[in-house]
DNA sequence: AATCATAATAATAACTATTATCAATAAGAA
DNA sequence: TTCTTATTGATAATAGTTATTATTATGATT
């Protein structure tokens, strides 16, 4: 018979992804989400939020945000979109992604690059804290 | 009498600025210029490499530059471009930076946002790997 | 040229984010 | 319920980077 290759749902990931895909946590990183899991799940381990958010992330059910602050975040938003990340607060802030980005994919993909995913992010001060 | 606030030149940070700067070594790590180095300064220190990097970096003097592979990549290349990271064997590829970002950079800037740099980053596989 | 103040360094420790290890646990098929 | 093995918790290990500090060297001043 045909071997069992499903991926098991196990308690853990199923609490962290339908926490993280809520859209609650705004942009949060693995020890984001571990603060918040731990409350429910106080004996959860930090490296099973590490793989968890991994795995999900290659699964195409995350986005994976590469940030300036030295962490990774998670963006539970797989539509295609920028991000604007304030250096003073961290804060990462969603952006539309119109057509004339997806012109150069497509331009890309005509010289022969595999293209899997796309990031476009601006960094500097948001305007809160530009005031202060 | 005033105060020396002048950066002072030294001589690895002369040699390090003029190394990355000459474009010789295609988008590298701290590492890759501290392999570089060290073979006309022996004595140098990791720690010194990695310092220049970020000083020159925020000087505008060079571009810090996010990868997935973990590690901080710098381009010598200042000018607005994006880049293509190859998940596959890590190399990044310039490409040229088109005038309809700028416009929404514009429009960032109107809602209050203060931007500092812009990155476009594509993942995915180059040619060459791809055909492996 | 010698002196001086201090920026920059080398060496190394410390730190942070993340991944790997592995025995124990638990999901879910049989 | 039993069985197989994916997943976990606990923790060690790793990688990249930053901090510490005594020492060195830059370059202004004498």
């Amino acid at each position: 018979m045909t071997p069992q290759i499903r991926k098991r749902r196990s308690r853990a990931r199923d609490f962290i992804y339908r926490l993280v895909k809520s859209g609650s946590l705004d942009h949060p990183t693995a020890i984001d989400v571990y603060e918040v899991v731990r409350k429910d799940m106080p004996h959860i381990s930090l490296g099973t939020v590490y793989r968890n958010l991994k795995e999900l992330s290659q699964e195409s059910e995350l986005v994976k945000i590469e940030s300036s602050d030295g962490a990774v975040h998670f963006d539970h938003n797989t539509t295609p979109h920028s991000h604007f990340i304030c250096r003073a607060c961290g804060k990462v802030f969603d952006a539309k992604l119109r057509n004339d980005i997806i012109s150069r994919i497509t331009s890309f993909k005509q010289q022969g690059f595999l293209i899997e995913s796309a990031e476009l992010s601006f960094t500097g001060v948001c305007p809160r804290c530009n005031k202060g």
